[in-house]
RNA sequence: CGGGGCGUAGCGCAGCCUGGUAGCGCAUCUGCUUUGGGAGCAGAGGGUCGCAGGUUCAAAUCCUGCCGCCCCGACCA
């Protein structure tokens, strides 16, 4: 992409109701633009790391074993009704009405819907285990929204939910997204960490939410450092072997939010080993047994030839929430610093001097043979002054610089710096090519 | 939902107390000169001062009501 081509409004000075440091930078990186209180457009910019964080969700997910589907964002308000759920879940659901003055209401979760779906078509346990997710915006009209798109009130989410015949069965299902998520996470840059959550009537140890560490997270979290050195499952794991060795040994060293955290259990830990941190919630997962089948008659025959209420779960990721909590957790005092994995762009290709005819074929040519190679890569061909350009790259934060200015190539050179790490190397562009390529 | 703050050009702000022709910086546009870490000069455009009432000869400024946004707390993917 040509900057002079793209649509990439950034600001130099910062909006004044941005307090947190990812709401700023994307604000000033031109992702995102407010339209009320916890709502947003997407621009371009935004939009091409929000994508490519839905899509490490969805390979993940697929990898599980889950099946995307899309559910709508507005839902009937029978449906809710039938699971007791429209008169209990208060003002946090935006309630519509059709112009037939039928009632309706914005999605703030799918249980309902897809609970709906899945007693419409599935009547054997021989079609379980079934997993469907689906990547879809939500609402929910939250009293204070804040932190951007943080804790926007229309937000997008993953979220899937698991049928099984049994509780063990449900357990199993409930490991592969445990699972999913370790790698999701770990792809998207991100450490994060599964902390036992409240698991309601059920009991067990069947909900953990999954925090990631950053200063400016929203809960104070307490933790073994033993945790952050756990390997990640790799890609090849067998999804439907017994998976719970790995969360068994994902959910032994300590690790609590403030609010579920035992001041003694943390103690007795030797003390180069406990970690307190702030921390943000990207993801939540949830064992619920049969509280939807039950209410909405969703049930199998079983292979005994009864009808069995099916055991259910539900796994969410805030995938908007992911945008400012990577940035939380990777930016510095110029701006952004991608990851690679979600970064908008794998390189910005700055033309130090556009309108010279030798600059101008040297970053043209350097453009064309990284996009064949399959490397994206925004090319700023604008004419402005080089720190103006510096900066605006640097606040952009795609992981590799390639700088190509008339005095470098007068000795046939052009420098490649590193976002993350500051360093540059100058090299010819035929090497910078081959380093790119490898990087 | 309690407490606090803010709405003046695209962004950041001054002006308001003490009413009298709406300003500054950045950004934008034009021209020239510049060009390796947010360039310089000259010129130009851009405003229902959040909205509605009221007071007054006169309201961005004073009064009343409303709306929007932000922050702290309680609550939450």
């Amino acid at each position: 992409m040509r900057l002079s081509r793209y649509f990439l409004p950034v600001l130099r000075e910062t909006p004044k109701e941005a307090e947190i440091v990812s709401h700023r930078l994307m604000l000033r990186a031109g992702m995102i633009r407010q339209q009320a209180a916890g709502i947003y457009s997407w621009l371009p910019l935004g939009l091409r790391v929000l994508d490519r964080i839905g899509d490490i969700v969805r390979e993940e997910q697929n990898r599980a074993g889950a099946l995307e589907i899309l559910m709508p964002t507005m839902q009937p308000a029978d449906l809710w009704r039938e699971s007791g759920r429209y008169d209990d879940y208060g003002k946090e659901m935006l309630r519509i009405e059709d112009r037939h003055e039928r009632k309706m209401l914005f999605g703030p979760t799918a249980e309902e819907v897809v609970t709906d779906i899945f007693r419409s078509f599935v009547k054997s346990y021989r079609d379980l285990p079934l997993n469907l997710y689906n990547i879809q915006w939500k609402f929910r009209d939250e009293v204070r929204p804040r932190f951007g798109v943080m804790r926007g009130r229309e937000f997008l989410m993953k979220d899937a939910y698991s049928f099984d015949l049994d509780f063990e069965a449900s357990r199993a299902a409930y490991n592969r997204m445990f699972v999913a998520y370790l790698r999701t996470f770990d792809r998207l840059g991100l450490r994060a960490i599964p902390m036992r959550a409240d698991s309601g009537p059920i009991g067990g140890d069947m909900s953990h939410e999954f925090i990631i560490l950053a200063d400016t997270g929203e809960s104070a979290v307490f933790c073994d450092r033993a945790i952050l050195n756990l390997p990640i499952p790799p890609k090849d794991t067998d999804f439907y072997g017994d998976l719970s060795p790995i969360v068994s040994a994902w959910t032994k060293p300590y690790a609590a939010t403030e609010e579920k955290h035992d001041a003694a259990a943390f103690a007795a830990l030797p003390e180069e080993d406990r970690m307190s941190a702030r921390g943000i919630e990207v993801g939540h997962i949830f064992h619920f047994g049969t509280k939807y089948s039950q209410a909405m008659g969703a049930s199998v025959t079983g292979p005994d030839g009864k009808d069995t209420v099916v055991q259910m779960g539900s796994y969410g990721i805030g995938v908007s929430r992911l945008v400012g909590a990577i940035i939380e957790a990777a930016h510095d005092d110029a701006g952004i610093i991608w990851p690679e994995s979600v970064a908008p762009f794998r390189v910005g290709l700055i033309n130090l001097k556009p309108g010279d005819p030798t600059t101008d074929a040297a970053a043209l040519t350097l453009y064309e043979r990284l996009s064949k190679a399959g490397i994206s890569v925004l090319l700023d061909d604008v004419e402005a002054s080089a720190g103006a350009k510096f900066a605006k790259m640097d606040l952009i934060g795609l992981p590799w610089q390639l700088i190509v200015g008339p005095k470098g190539l007068a000795r046939h050179e052009v420098e490649i710096k590193h976002r993350a790490t500051g360093r540059r190397e100058v090299m010819t562009p035929d090497e910078a090519v081959t380093r790119l390529l490898a990087a």
